[in-house]
DNA sequence: CGCTACTGGTTCATTATTCAAACCATCGGT
DNA sequence: ACCGATGGTTTGAATAATGAACCAGTAGCG
């Protein structure tokens, strides 16, 4: 949905959520519904879910089953992720190595910190958990589940990705519905625009119980080659440990980090960018978001 | 296409490879052609190969992008597999976990050798490279793919599996074309069916060189909960450091790691195996499959 | 037992997508 | 400027997807 850089002109077949969707498109929204929480769901509920036709989603999970995308686990013959995605999940990871490679940094990343840190993808108008490291600091960490799609607006990541995709991306995804998280999470459009406005003059997005309560985080956008977003990379920390020091222990190791993995991935990051970034290691950002 | 245990009936949808096969099958089965050696693939070359209209693959790819299961890669617009795979596999890790959980009974295995360990997968019709581990203690080593898709025909693994699925399935599969893939390739079906007998009774398959030239190995079969049929277990070694000890290593080695690997996967060895197993592993086999 | 309310799975006339072949626009090499 | 590639787009005739209603099994309940 999001616009892809396009260089020729090319058709904006279906790209209008709503009208016509693809068959092939229709049948992979389908695993968009298997999450952490919910990795197995029956034909029924799935259907009700997807408000797909029973038939069709039927037809449709019969084929993402033939070709193991899913598979039917037991007497209940509920569905869940099948064994194919391992083979393309390898084959991506060899070629396009991104989470292994970006290991290294992630865990040395919360070490120096002592806290959370977490990668995330963008992929298509998602934003997904691809990684995450604990360190071995302290007792209580932020814990976080992997491979979920992540709140664009109640989350740092989020709004670091958002603040540097192109204006009508961002509108588009501030447009559909954004639910309140937790009592803290900003839910008013306008309010977030102008919150992530804030997030490019700063070159990094901060939240706070915004999307878990007592929770703070930093997050920054990550580039691929030819200074495409791609992704964010954030630290996590529970309220009641920030001070001056750690807040900026973290906002330094969290550029320096994203520096590593941008480097890493073949990606650069975009000239006016670099120069906040070169400037905001060192003075303490002592402003946040208004609440 | 392998019949998968039903308890109740339910038609053979599209179950004959030939006639009609689904949009979403068809567009899934691209990704089939993208390969460790064949990363990534244009639009002209793919629709070459997969036998589609271009206008229909060009169709098909667009909304596998949209999904992230491809993504369109810079100046030469090539499709290679997306991020979106990362996420699905994950989740699968996740809830149903397969691969990492194998790896450290892998690599033991491999030490324990001193070869290579291979870990396979049967999803669909096709026999899939899960997993495999080097020894540290040899310089030549054979070396595999990730990620691969295995010729049922030509690997010990494939035999292994073959030998434990329905008669149906079987001859479903040695019905296709068989490549001769080494001269020392056993392309004949009815032999092939005569070599895979031997496999069942022996509870172990081998092959040598029908892969790759001097190359020998032995696999076993892996069953998952419910005694399913879900892959294969093998070992990989240069026909030059075969000896019988070796040999007897290979072999033992192999069924012990397998009986871990079921055990950890909440699977169970059949009953008849299971006894063909604990004799196996003391004897030594001097026989093996003629050539 | 006979009801009800679920479940996963199937049918078939209607409707929308896919097919194939030709067509554009663009790129790289000669 | 040409050639022969490429990725991408259009066209009506062929084909596949859709969805409301329909089966069958099963668990709970009086």
């Amino acid at each position: 949905m999001l616009s892809q850089p396009r260089r020729r002109q090319t058709t904006d077949v279906r790209s209008i959520r709503g009208t016509r969707l693809g068959t092939v498109l229709k049948a992979l929204e389908l695993l968009d519904y298997f999450t952490q929480r919910r990795p197995q769901i029956g034909l029924s509920d799935l259907h009700r879910l997807a408000g797909l036709n029973k038939a069709t989603c039927f037809r449709l999970m019969s084929e993402l089953a033939e070709a193991g995308l899913v598979e039917q686990i037991g007497s209940t013959r509920e569905y869940r992720i099948g064994p194919a995605v391992l083979r393309l999940a390898a084959l991506r990871e060899a070629h396009v190595p991104t989470r292994e490679a970006a290991m290294p940094i992630l865990r040395r990343m919360a070490e120096a910190t002592g806290e959370t840190a977490h990668l995330s993808h963008r992929v298509g108008d998602k934003l997904v958990t691809l990684a995450f490291a604990y360190a071995s600091t302290h007792a209580t960490r932020v814990m976080m589940e992997d491979a979920d799609v992540l709140p664009w607006h109640a989350t740092s990541s989020g709004h670091a990705v958002l603040a540097f995709l192109p204006a009508e991306d961002r509108k588009a995804i501030l447009a559909r519905p954004l639910p309140q998280v937790t009592p803290q999470t900003e839910t008013d459009p306008a309010r977030l625009t102008e919150q992530i406005a804030q997030v490019a003059r700063n070159g990094f997005a901060e939240t706070a119980g915004t999307f878990e309560r007592d929770v703070k985080s930093i997050a920054v956008p990550l580039f691929g080659p030819g200074v495409q977003l791609v992704g964010a990379l954030g630290i996590v920390a529970p309220t009641s440990r920030i001070t001056p020091d750690l807040h900026q222990t973290m906002l330094r190791e969290t550029i320096r980090a994203a520096d590593d993995i941008i480097a890493l991935w073949g990606g650069e990051v975009p000239a006016p960018l670099r120069k906040i970034w070169g400037t905001a290691v060192l003075p303490p950002s002592n402003e946040r978001p208004a609440p």
